[in-house]
RNA sequence: GUCCCGUUGGUCUAGUGGUUAGGACUCAGGAUUUUCAUUCCUGCAUCAGGGGUUCAAUUCCCCUACGGGAUACCA
Protein backbone atom coordinates (compact mmCIF):
# COMPACT_ATOMS: atom_id res chain seq x y z
CA UNK A 1 0.00 0.00 0.00
CA UNK A 2 1.08 3.25 -0.97
CA UNK A 3 1.16 6.85 0.45
CA UNK A 4 -0.87 8.20 -1.78
CA UNK A 5 -4.26 10.23 -1.38
CA UNK A 6 -7.61 8.84 -3.07
CA UNK A 7 -10.62 9.92 -2.79
CA UNK A 8 -13.83 9.29 -4.32
CA UNK A 9 -17.16 10.51 -5.25
CA UNK A 10 -19.92 7.86 -4.83
CA UNK A 11 -23.63 8.67 -6.18
CA UNK A 12 -26.44 6.82 -6.39
CA UNK A 13 -27.86 6.93 -9.53
CA UNK A 14 -31.19 8.80 -9.13
CA UNK A 15 -31.28 10.07 -12.30
CA UNK A 16 -29.66 13.23 -12.24
CA UNK A 17 -26.80 15.06 -10.51
CA UNK A 18 -27.76 17.07 -7.44
CA UNK A 19 -26.09 20.36 -7.29
CA UNK A 20 -25.11 19.28 -3.49
CA UNK A 21 -23.42 16.15 -5.16
CA UNK A 22 -21.86 18.65 -7.50
CA UNK A 23 -20.07 20.26 -4.88
CA UNK A 24 -19.53 16.97 -3.29
CA UNK A 25 -17.38 15.80 -6.35
CA UNK A 26 -15.75 19.09 -6.99
CA UNK A 27 -14.23 19.18 -3.22
CA UNK A 28 -12.95 15.68 -3.95
CA UNK A 29 -11.80 16.71 -7.43
CA UNK A 30 -10.28 19.39 -5.71
CA UNK A 31 -8.09 17.88 -2.93
CA UNK A 32 -6.96 15.07 -4.91
CA UNK A 33 -5.75 17.52 -7.36
CA UNK A 34 -4.10 19.92 -4.72
CA UNK A 35 -2.42 17.07 -3.05
CA UNK A 36 -1.32 14.85 -6.53
CA UNK A 37 -3.89 11.86 -5.84
CA UNK A 38 -6.41 10.08 -7.18
CA UNK A 39 -9.99 10.95 -7.43
CA UNK A 40 -12.16 7.99 -8.08
CA UNK A 41 -15.75 7.83 -9.17
CA UNK A 42 -17.80 4.47 -7.88
CA UNK A 43 -21.74 4.17 -8.51
CA UNK A 44 -24.09 3.12 -5.62
CA UNK A 45 -26.62 1.04 -7.16
CA UNK A 46 -27.12 -1.26 -4.41
CA UNK A 47 -30.72 -0.35 -4.31
CA UNK A 48 -32.65 -2.27 -6.70
CA UNK A 49 -35.92 -0.56 -6.54
CA UNK A 50 -34.55 2.50 -7.08
CA UNK A 51 -33.00 1.70 -10.68
CA UNK A 52 -33.45 4.33 -13.01
CA UNK A 53 -32.85 3.55 -16.51
CA UNK A 54 -29.93 6.11 -18.28
CA UNK A 55 -29.18 7.64 -14.69
CA UNK A 56 -25.49 6.28 -14.86
CA UNK A 57 -25.11 7.78 -18.62
CA UNK A 58 -26.74 10.90 -17.15
CA UNK A 59 -24.38 11.18 -14.72
CA UNK A 60 -21.47 10.40 -16.51
CA UNK A 61 -22.21 13.24 -19.14
CA UNK A 62 -23.09 15.79 -16.37
CA UNK A 63 -19.73 15.30 -14.35
CA UNK A 64 -18.09 15.34 -18.09
CA UNK A 65 -20.02 18.79 -19.25
CA UNK A 66 -18.81 20.01 -15.91
CA UNK A 67 -15.28 19.20 -16.49
CA UNK A 68 -14.45 17.37 -13.66
CA UNK A 69 -12.53 14.49 -14.28
CA UNK A 70 -12.03 11.09 -13.15
CA UNK A 71 -8.89 9.06 -12.49
CA UNK A 72 -11.15 5.41 -12.36
CA UNK A 73 -14.55 4.60 -12.68
CA UNK A 74 -17.02 2.89 -13.76
CA UNK A 75 -16.39 3.86 -18.00
CA UNK A 76 -12.40 4.64 -17.24
CA UNK A 77 -11.67 1.08 -15.78
CA UNK A 78 -8.87 1.22 -13.23
CA UNK A 79 -7.25 -1.67 -11.22
CA UNK A 80 -9.66 -1.57 -8.11
CA UNK A 81 -13.00 -2.20 -9.90
CA UNK A 82 -15.71 -2.81 -10.55
CA UNK A 83 -16.81 0.55 -10.07
CA UNK A 84 -20.25 -0.17 -10.43
CA UNK A 85 -21.79 -1.78 -6.64
CA UNK A 86 -24.32 -4.13 -8.44
CA UNK A 87 -21.28 -6.07 -9.71
CA UNK A 88 -19.55 -6.52 -6.52
CA UNK A 89 -22.05 -8.82 -4.71
CA UNK A 90 -19.89 -11.94 -4.46
CA UNK A 91 -17.04 -9.74 -2.76
CA UNK A 92 -19.62 -8.08 0.06
CA UNK A 93 -21.16 -11.77 0.58
CA UNK A 94 -17.52 -13.10 1.37
CA UNK A 95 -17.19 -10.04 3.99
CA UNK A 96 -20.44 -10.20 5.96
CA UNK A 97 -19.32 -14.02 6.23
CA UNK A 98 -16.32 -12.77 8.03
CA UNK A 99 -18.13 -10.30 10.18
CA UNK A 100 -20.97 -13.48 10.71
CA UNK A 101 -17.86 -15.66 12.16
CA UNK A 102 -16.45 -13.08 14.52
CA UNK A 103 -20.06 -12.53 15.65
CA UNK A 104 -20.35 -8.84 15.16
CA UNK A 105 -23.12 -9.14 12.79
CA UNK A 106 -26.43 -11.50 12.96
CA UNK A 107 -29.31 -12.67 10.91
CA UNK A 108 -32.49 -11.07 11.82
CA UNK A 109 -35.55 -13.02 11.19
CA UNK A 110 -37.74 -10.18 11.86
CA UNK A 111 -40.43 -8.94 9.41
CA UNK A 112 -40.78 -5.63 8.06
CA UNK A 113 -44.50 -5.46 9.79
CA UNK A 114 -42.84 -6.62 13.10
CA UNK A 115 -40.30 -3.81 12.62
CA UNK A 116 -43.01 -1.19 12.22
CA UNK A 117 -44.78 -2.49 15.09
CA UNK A 118 -41.56 -2.11 17.08
CA UNK A 119 -41.34 1.34 15.88
CA UNK A 120 -45.13 2.08 16.96
CA UNK A 121 -44.78 1.56 20.24
CA UNK A 122 -41.44 3.34 20.89
CA UNK A 123 -42.57 6.07 19.13
CA UNK A 124 -45.62 6.09 21.35
CA UNK A 125 -43.48 5.84 24.89
CA UNK A 126 -41.51 8.58 23.12
CA UNK A 127 -38.79 6.35 23.41
CA UNK A 128 -36.02 6.19 20.64
CA UNK A 129 -36.95 4.08 17.45
CA UNK A 130 -34.07 1.75 17.57
CA UNK A 131 -34.32 -2.05 16.31
CA UNK A 132 -34.79 -3.65 20.10
CA UNK A 133 -31.77 -6.65 19.26
CA UNK A 134 -34.36 -9.15 20.06
CA UNK A 135 -32.45 -11.65 17.09
CA UNK A 136 -29.29 -10.76 18.41
CA UNK A 137 -28.91 -13.62 20.15
CA UNK A 138 -30.61 -16.62 18.49
CA UNK A 139 -29.59 -19.50 19.29
CA UNK A 140 -27.50 -21.70 16.62
CA UNK A 141 -31.22 -24.45 16.78
CA UNK A 142 -33.23 -21.14 16.27
CA UNK A 143 -31.36 -20.04 13.61
CA UNK A 144 -31.11 -23.48 11.87
CA UNK A 145 -35.41 -23.77 12.21
CA UNK A 146 -35.69 -20.43 10.49
CA UNK A 147 -33.55 -20.90 7.80
CA UNK A 148 -34.66 -24.66 6.92
CA UNK A 149 -37.95 -22.62 7.08
CA UNK A 150 -37.22 -20.63 4.30
CA UNK A 151 -37.76 -17.46 6.18
CA UNK A 152 -36.50 -14.20 4.69
CA UNK A 153 -33.60 -12.56 7.01
CA UNK A 154 -31.33 -9.68 7.14
CA UNK A 155 -27.82 -9.55 8.41
CA UNK A 156 -27.38 -6.63 11.07
CA UNK A 157 -24.71 -5.09 12.33
CA UNK A 158 -24.09 -6.11 16.06
CA UNK A 159 -23.11 -2.55 17.81
CA UNK A 160 -21.07 -2.70 21.22
CA UNK A 161 -24.11 -1.30 23.41
CA UNK A 162 -21.64 0.21 25.83
CA UNK A 163 -19.54 3.32 26.38
CA UNK A 164 -19.34 5.64 23.40
CA UNK A 165 -16.86 6.32 20.44
CA UNK A 166 -14.94 9.05 19.58
CA UNK A 167 -13.86 10.33 16.25
CA UNK A 168 -11.87 13.04 14.82
CA UNK A 169 -13.65 14.70 11.76
CA UNK A 170 -11.71 16.89 9.43
CA UNK A 171 -14.54 19.59 9.38
CA UNK A 172 -16.03 18.62 12.97
CA UNK A 173 -13.36 17.96 14.85
CA UNK A 174 -14.30 15.97 17.53
CA UNK A 175 -17.57 14.15 17.62
CA UNK A 176 -18.53 11.92 20.19
CA UNK A 177 -21.63 9.39 20.38
CA UNK A 178 -22.81 7.07 23.03
CA UNK A 179 -22.90 3.41 21.63
CA UNK A 180 -26.53 2.70 23.43
CA UNK A 181 -27.62 5.11 20.84
CA UNK A 182 -26.36 3.46 17.95
CA UNK A 183 -28.73 1.27 15.92
CA UNK A 184 -27.87 -2.45 14.61
CA UNK A 185 -27.84 -1.32 11.37
CA UNK A 186 -28.87 -3.89 8.35
CA UNK A 187 -25.51 -4.76 6.48
CA UNK A 188 -27.55 -6.92 3.75
CA UNK A 189 -31.17 -6.30 2.91
CA UNK A 190 -33.19 -9.78 2.40
CA UNK A 191 -32.71 -9.46 -1.39
CA UNK A 192 -29.29 -10.05 -0.55
CA UNK A 193 -28.05 -6.88 -1.68
CA UNK A 194 -26.01 -4.97 0.83
CA UNK A 195 -27.04 -1.84 2.22
CA UNK A 196 -24.58 1.73 1.74
CA UNK A 197 -22.89 0.98 5.02
CA UNK A 198 -21.50 -2.06 4.18
CA UNK A 199 -20.72 -1.56 0.83
CA UNK A 200 -19.07 1.27 1.66
CA UNK A 201 -17.19 0.42 3.62
CA UNK A 202 -15.89 -2.80 1.93
CA UNK A 203 -15.66 -0.58 -0.75
CA UNK A 204 -13.45 2.66 0.34
CA UNK A 205 -11.17 0.18 2.00
CA UNK A 206 -10.73 -2.65 -1.21
CA UNK A 207 -10.16 1.27 -3.27
CA UNK A 208 -7.49 2.20 -1.01
CA UNK A 209 -9.81 5.43 -0.32
CA UNK A 210 -7.59 7.66 2.59
CA UNK A 211 -10.63 10.58 3.07
CA UNK A 212 -13.92 10.17 2.70
CA UNK A 213 -15.73 13.72 2.03
CA UNK A 214 -18.92 13.50 1.33
CA UNK A 215 -22.06 15.24 2.51
CA UNK A 216 -23.44 16.28 6.26
CA UNK A 217 -26.32 14.09 6.69
CA UNK A 218 -23.43 10.37 6.80
CA UNK A 219 -21.98 12.03 10.15
CA UNK A 220 -24.74 10.08 12.35
CA UNK A 221 -23.42 7.16 10.91
CA UNK A 222 -19.60 7.27 11.17
CA UNK A 223 -20.00 5.05 14.25
CA UNK A 224 -21.74 2.48 12.74
CA UNK A 225 -18.90 2.93 10.01
CA UNK A 226 -16.11 2.72 12.48
CA UNK A 227 -17.12 0.15 14.19
CA UNK A 228 -17.40 -1.72 10.19
CA UNK A 229 -13.88 -1.15 10.20
CA UNK A 230 -12.33 -2.30 13.76
CA UNK A 231 -14.72 -5.58 13.24
CA UNK A 232 -12.49 -6.06 9.57
CA UNK A 233 -9.31 -5.14 11.83
CA UNK A 234 -8.76 -2.35 8.91
CA UNK A 235 -7.56 1.14 9.25
CA UNK A 236 -10.63 3.64 8.79
CA UNK A 237 -9.84 6.51 6.18
CA UNK A 238 -10.27 10.31 7.11
CA UNK A 239 -14.10 11.80 7.56
CA UNK A 240 -14.60 14.86 6.21
CA UNK A 241 -18.65 15.66 6.19
CA UNK A 242 -19.26 19.09 4.45
CA UNK A 243 -22.14 21.16 5.33
CA UNK A 244 -25.12 21.13 3.45
CA UNK A 245 -26.36 23.05 0.86
CA UNK A 246 -29.80 24.73 1.84
CA UNK A 247 -32.84 26.13 0.56
CA UNK A 248 -33.41 29.55 1.42
CA UNK A 249 -35.89 28.85 4.32
CA UNK A 250 -32.64 26.71 5.46
CA UNK A 251 -33.79 23.20 5.15
CA UNK A 252 -31.88 21.10 3.14
CA UNK A 253 -31.52 21.68 -0.54
CA UNK A 254 -34.34 20.02 -2.63
CA UNK A 255 -36.35 19.86 -5.43
CA UNK A 256 -39.22 20.52 -4.61
CA UNK A 257 -38.32 24.60 -3.88
CA UNK A 258 -37.07 25.01 -7.36
CA UNK A 259 -33.87 23.32 -9.80
CA UNK A 260 -31.60 20.90 -7.86
CA UNK A 261 -29.93 19.08 -11.08
CA UNK A 262 -26.88 20.55 -13.00
CA UNK A 263 -28.20 19.58 -15.66
CA UNK A 264 -31.59 21.66 -15.80
CA UNK A 265 -29.12 24.67 -14.45
CA UNK A 266 -26.78 23.79 -17.89
CA UNK A 267 -30.40 23.84 -19.66
CA UNK A 268 -31.39 27.58 -18.92
CA UNK A 269 -28.16 28.97 -19.34
CA UNK A 270 -25.79 29.03 -16.28
CA UNK A 271 -22.10 28.20 -17.54
CA UNK A 272 -20.36 25.25 -15.94
CA UNK A 273 -17.52 27.91 -14.65
CA UNK A 274 -20.21 29.60 -13.26
CA UNK A 275 -21.69 26.69 -11.84
CA UNK A 276 -18.06 25.23 -10.42
CA UNK A 277 -17.36 28.51 -9.05
CA UNK A 278 -20.12 29.21 -7.44
CA UNK A 279 -20.74 26.13 -5.51
CA UNK A 280 -17.24 25.98 -4.90
CA UNK A 281 -17.26 29.23 -2.41
CA UNK A 282 -20.61 27.64 -0.79
CA UNK A 283 -18.53 26.48 2.40
CA UNK A 284 -15.40 26.56 1.46
CA UNK A 285 -13.41 30.16 1.44
CA UNK A 286 -9.70 30.73 0.71
CA UNK A 287 -8.58 34.14 3.15
CA UNK A 288 -9.12 37.18 1.85
CA UNK A 289 -11.50 38.30 -0.62
CA UNK A 290 -11.43 36.98 -4.05
CA UNK A 291 -14.57 35.83 -5.48
CA UNK A 292 -13.76 34.56 -8.68
CA UNK A 293 -11.83 31.22 -9.49
CA UNK A 294 -11.32 29.00 -12.33
CA UNK A 295 -10.98 25.64 -11.79
CA UNK A 296 -6.82 25.65 -12.30
CA UNK A 297 -7.07 28.24 -9.95
CA UNK A 298 -9.28 26.30 -7.06
CA UNK A 299 -6.75 23.39 -7.34
CA UNK A 300 -4.21 25.38 -5.94
CA UNK A 301 -6.11 27.68 -3.60
CA UNK A 302 -8.63 24.55 -2.24
CA UNK A 303 -7.96 23.12 1.40
CA UNK A 304 -10.00 20.67 3.46
CA UNK A 305 -9.15 23.11 6.42
CA UNK A 306 -11.21 26.14 5.47
CA UNK A 307 -14.20 24.31 4.76
CA UNK A 308 -17.25 25.81 7.11
CA UNK A 309 -19.03 24.20 9.52
CA UNK A 310 -22.70 25.62 9.06
CA UNK A 311 -25.10 24.98 5.98
CA UNK A 312 -25.40 27.67 3.11
CA UNK A 313 -28.30 28.90 1.32
CA UNK A 314 -28.20 28.18 -2.73
CA UNK A 315 -28.99 32.14 -3.33
CA UNK A 316 -30.55 32.15 -7.38
CA UNK A 317 -29.98 35.97 -7.44
CA UNK A 318 -26.11 35.57 -6.49
CA UNK A 319 -25.92 33.15 -8.94
CA UNK A 320 -27.57 35.23 -12.00
CA UNK A 321 -25.35 38.35 -10.70
CA UNK A 322 -22.74 35.65 -11.15
CA UNK A 323 -23.45 33.68 -14.20
CA UNK A 324 -23.82 37.56 -15.84
CA UNK A 325 -20.16 38.14 -14.82
CA UNK A 326 -19.54 35.40 -16.62
CA UNK A 327 -21.32 35.90 -19.84
CA UNK A 328 -19.37 39.46 -19.97
CA UNK A 329 -15.89 38.82 -19.13
CA UNK A 330 -15.64 35.15 -20.96
CA UNK A 331 -14.14 35.98 -24.48
CA UNK A 332 -16.92 36.14 -26.83
CA UNK A 333 -16.18 33.13 -29.15
CA UNK A 334 -17.31 30.78 -26.24
CA UNK A 335 -20.18 32.30 -25.68
CA UNK A 336 -21.21 32.81 -29.19
CA UNK A 337 -20.77 28.93 -29.03
CA UNK A 338 -22.53 28.68 -25.87
CA UNK A 339 -25.52 30.58 -27.53
CA UNK A 340 -25.90 28.37 -30.50
CA UNK A 341 -28.07 25.87 -29.35
CA UNK A 342 -30.48 28.78 -27.90
CA UNK A 343 -30.76 29.70 -31.18
CA UNK A 344 -31.15 26.73 -32.96
CA UNK A 345 -34.38 25.63 -30.29
CA UNK A 346 -36.08 28.79 -30.97
CA UNK A 347 -35.20 28.70 -35.10
CA UNK A 348 -33.72 31.18 -35.32
CA UNK A 349 -31.54 31.23 -38.55
CA UNK A 350 -28.35 32.98 -38.52
CA UNK A 351 -27.41 34.33 -41.75
CA UNK A 352 -24.15 36.01 -40.96
CA UNK A 353 -21.51 34.83 -38.63
CA UNK A 354 -20.34 38.91 -37.81
CA UNK A 355 -23.62 39.68 -37.25
CA UNK A 356 -24.75 37.03 -35.14
CA UNK A 357 -21.29 37.88 -32.79
CA UNK A 358 -22.64 41.30 -32.68
CA UNK A 359 -25.42 40.12 -30.87
CA UNK A 360 -24.36 37.85 -28.84
CA UNK A 361 -22.49 40.52 -27.58
CA UNK A 362 -24.99 42.88 -27.28
CA UNK A 363 -27.01 40.42 -25.52
CA UNK A 364 -24.94 38.94 -22.77
CA UNK A 365 -24.62 42.42 -20.84
CA UNK A 366 -28.31 42.43 -20.96
CA UNK A 367 -29.05 38.75 -19.60
CA UNK A 368 -28.17 36.32 -16.47
CA UNK A 369 -28.74 32.88 -18.32
CA UNK A 370 -27.60 32.22 -21.86
CA UNK A 371 -31.90 30.84 -22.45
CA UNK A 372 -32.37 34.55 -21.98
CA UNK A 373 -30.83 35.28 -25.52
CA UNK A 374 -33.44 34.03 -27.65
CA UNK A 375 -35.99 37.02 -26.39
CA UNK A 376 -33.28 39.68 -26.46
CA UNK A 377 -32.87 38.69 -29.68
CA UNK A 378 -36.13 37.79 -30.76
CA UNK A 379 -36.99 41.46 -32.39
CA UNK A 380 -34.35 40.54 -35.02
CA UNK A 381 -36.22 37.62 -36.30
CA UNK A 382 -39.36 37.63 -37.27
CA UNK A 383 -42.18 40.33 -37.30
CA UNK A 384 -42.41 43.00 -34.51
CA UNK A 385 -45.33 43.33 -32.47
CA UNK A 386 -46.70 46.52 -31.02
CA UNK A 387 -49.24 47.81 -28.17
CA UNK A 388 -51.86 50.07 -28.56
CA UNK A 389 -49.45 52.87 -26.60
CA UNK A 390 -46.93 51.59 -29.60
CA UNK A 391 -49.02 52.51 -32.35
CA UNK A 392 -49.64 55.72 -31.19
CA UNK A 393 -46.34 56.71 -30.78
CA UNK A 394 -45.33 54.93 -34.28
CA UNK A 395 -48.36 57.18 -36.34
CA UNK A 396 -47.67 60.56 -35.07
CA UNK A 397 -46.98 63.12 -37.23
CA UNK A 398 -43.41 63.74 -36.18
CA UNK A 399 -42.90 60.03 -36.17
CA UNK A 400 -44.38 59.90 -39.99
CA UNK A 401 -42.31 62.44 -40.76
CA UNK A 402 -38.93 60.78 -39.25
CA UNK A 403 -39.56 57.29 -41.15
CA UNK A 404 -40.02 58.52 -43.97
CA UNK A 405 -36.92 60.31 -44.16
CA UNK A 406 -34.74 58.07 -42.72
CA UNK A 407 -36.52 55.23 -45.52
CA UNK A 408 -35.31 57.71 -48.11
CA UNK A 409 -32.26 58.69 -47.35
CA UNK A 410 -31.04 55.11 -46.63
CA UNK A 411 -32.42 54.08 -49.50
CA UNK A 412 -30.36 56.83 -51.73
CA UNK A 413 -27.07 55.59 -49.83
CA UNK A 414 -24.62 53.49 -50.62
CA UNK A 415 -23.73 52.16 -47.51
CA UNK A 416 -25.61 52.19 -43.77
CA UNK A 417 -23.05 52.66 -41.16
CA UNK A 418 -22.46 54.19 -38.52
CA UNK A 419 -20.97 57.76 -39.79
CA UNK A 420 -24.05 57.99 -41.56
CA UNK A 421 -26.64 57.10 -38.92
CA UNK A 422 -25.03 59.67 -37.11
CA UNK A 423 -25.18 61.81 -40.02
CA UNK A 424 -28.67 61.20 -40.39
CA UNK A 425 -29.38 61.69 -36.92
CA UNK A 426 -27.80 65.38 -36.50
CA UNK A 427 -30.13 66.23 -40.17
CA UNK A 428 -33.39 64.71 -38.39
CA UNK A 429 -32.75 67.48 -35.41
CA UNK A 430 -31.75 70.48 -37.95
CA UNK A 431 -33.57 69.59 -40.66
CA UNK A 432 -36.78 67.95 -39.38
CA UNK A 433 -36.74 69.70 -35.60
CA UNK A 434 -37.56 66.51 -34.30
CA UNK A 435 -35.12 65.54 -31.27
CA UNK A 436 -34.85 64.03 -27.66
CA UNK A 437 -37.74 61.59 -26.57
CA UNK A 438 -39.20 62.65 -30.58
CA UNK A 439 -36.35 61.62 -31.84
CA UNK A 440 -34.59 58.32 -30.37
CA UNK A 441 -37.65 56.16 -29.11
CA UNK A 442 -39.52 56.10 -32.60
CA UNK A 443 -36.52 54.99 -34.23
CA UNK A 444 -35.68 52.23 -31.85
CA UNK A 445 -39.47 51.47 -31.53
CA UNK A 446 -39.82 51.04 -34.75
CA UNK A 447 -37.13 48.89 -35.42
CA UNK A 448 -36.83 46.87 -32.23
CA UNK A 449 -39.98 46.95 -31.04
CA UNK A 450 -38.75 48.55 -27.89
CA UNK A 451 -38.30 52.28 -26.97
CA UNK A 452 -34.99 50.63 -24.68
CA UNK A 453 -32.27 48.41 -25.92
CA UNK A 454 -29.32 48.46 -27.56
CA UNK A 455 -27.75 51.63 -29.69
CA UNK A 456 -29.43 52.36 -32.84
CA UNK A 457 -26.48 51.92 -35.06
CA UNK A 458 -26.24 48.15 -33.73
CA UNK A 459 -29.59 47.54 -34.18
CA UNK A 460 -29.15 48.83 -38.33
CA UNK A 461 -25.84 47.52 -38.19
CA UNK A 462 -27.68 43.70 -37.20
CA UNK A 463 -30.78 44.33 -38.99
CA UNK A 464 -28.80 45.46 -42.72
CA UNK A 465 -29.94 48.47 -45.00
CA UNK A 466 -32.65 46.21 -46.36
CA UNK A 467 -34.96 45.41 -43.62
CA UNK A 468 -34.04 48.63 -41.86
CA UNK A 469 -35.90 50.44 -44.46
CA UNK A 470 -38.46 47.29 -44.78
CA UNK A 471 -38.72 48.01 -41.23
CA UNK A 472 -39.92 51.84 -41.91
CA UNK A 473 -42.34 51.41 -45.20
CA UNK A 474 -44.32 48.28 -43.54
CA UNK A 475 -44.90 51.66 -40.84
CA UNK A 476 -45.28 54.33 -42.99
CA UNK A 477 -49.15 55.29 -43.43
C1' G B 1 -39.43 12.12 21.12
C1' U B 2 -34.07 10.64 20.86
C1' C B 3 -29.04 11.39 19.06
C1' C B 4 -25.61 14.51 16.45
C1' C B 5 -24.10 19.11 14.19
C1' G B 6 -24.33 24.27 13.62
C1' U B 7 -25.10 30.04 14.64
C1' U B 8 -20.57 37.16 11.79
C1' G B 9 -25.88 42.14 8.03
C1' G B 10 -31.84 39.22 4.39
C1' U B 11 -27.93 35.84 1.61
C1' C B 12 -22.53 34.02 0.60
C1' U B 13 -18.36 35.12 3.48
C1' A B 14 -13.22 37.57 5.51
C1' G B 15 -11.29 38.54 10.20
C1' U B 16 -9.57 39.37 15.40
C1' G B 17 -8.29 38.55 23.04
C1' G B 18 -7.96 45.51 22.11
C1' U B 19 -10.34 46.71 14.34
C1' U B 20 -14.38 52.80 12.56
C1' A B 21 -15.77 44.23 12.20
C1' G B 22 -13.58 43.99 5.63
C1' G B 23 -15.57 42.13 0.74
C1' A B 24 -19.64 40.23 -2.49
C1' C B 25 -25.05 39.58 -3.73
C1' U B 26 -29.74 41.97 -2.85
C1' C B 27 -32.09 46.72 -1.81
C1' A B 28 -32.08 52.41 -1.93
C1' G B 29 -29.89 56.89 -3.95
C1' G B 30 -26.50 59.15 -7.46
C1' A B 31 -22.96 59.59 -11.87
C1' U B 32 -22.09 57.99 -16.97
C1' U B 33 -25.29 56.46 -21.31
C1' U B 34 -30.27 59.58 -26.50
C1' U B 35 -33.03 54.97 -23.77
C1' C B 36 -32.34 50.17 -21.54
C1' A B 37 -28.37 47.25 -19.94
C1' U B 38 -23.33 47.50 -18.51
C1' U B 39 -19.83 50.26 -15.50
C1' C B 40 -18.63 53.46 -11.36
C1' C B 41 -19.72 56.02 -6.62
C1' U B 42 -22.52 56.48 -2.03
C1' G B 43 -25.80 54.54 1.56
C1' C B 44 -28.91 50.93 4.68
C1' A B 45 -27.95 46.73 7.61
C1' U B 46 -24.33 42.03 11.27
C1' C B 47 -20.80 39.29 15.56
C1' A B 48 -28.34 34.89 18.44
C1' G B 49 -29.14 35.69 24.04
C1' G B 50 -27.30 34.98 29.06
C1' G B 51 -23.47 33.74 32.28
C1' G B 52 -18.37 33.13 33.23
C1' U B 53 -12.50 33.54 32.32
C1' U B 54 -9.78 38.22 31.47
C1' C B 55 -7.47 44.76 32.47
C1' A B 56 -10.21 43.68 27.84
C1' A B 57 -14.33 39.28 24.57
C1' U B 58 -17.51 38.96 18.31
C1' U B 59 -13.02 35.93 19.20
C1' C B 60 -11.87 31.13 24.85
C1' C B 61 -15.43 28.07 28.27
C1' C B 62 -20.52 26.85 29.92
C1' C B 63 -25.81 27.25 29.53
C1' U B 64 -30.18 28.68 26.87
C1' A B 65 -32.66 29.79 22.43
C1' C B 66 -33.07 29.04 17.49
C1' G B 67 -31.90 26.36 13.01
C1' G B 68 -30.56 21.93 10.56
C1' G B 69 -29.42 16.74 9.87
C1' A B 70 -30.16 11.62 11.28
C1' U B 71 -33.47 8.40 13.25
C1' A B 72 -35.50 2.80 6.52
C1' C B 73 -34.35 -4.14 4.22
C1' C B 74 -32.88 4.70 0.38
C1' A B 75 -28.50 6.48 -0.48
Amino acid sequence: MSNEIRVRFAPSPTGYLHVGSLRTALYNYLYAKKVGGKFILRIEDTDQTRYVDGAVENLLNTLKAMGLEYDEGPDKGGEFGPYYQSERTEIYNKYVQELLDKGTAYRCFCTPEELDKMREECKAKRLDTRYDGRCRNLTENEINEHLKNGDKYVIRLKVPKEGEITFYDVVREKVTFQWDTVDDQVLVKSDGFPTYHLANVVDDHLMEITHVIRGEEWLPSVPKHLFLYESFGWKPPKMCHLPLLLNSDKSKLSKRQGDVAVEDFLNKGYLPETLLNFVALLGWHAPGDQEFYTLAELEKAFSLKRINKSGSVFDMEKLNWMNGQYLRNTDLKIIAEYARKYFEKAEYHIPNEKHYFELVDIARNRIHKLDEVTEFAKPFFGELEFSDEDKTILGSQSAQTLFKFWAENIADSTELNEELINELLKRSAQELEIKGKNLYPPLRLALYGSAHGPELPTIMDILGKDEVINRFQKLIK
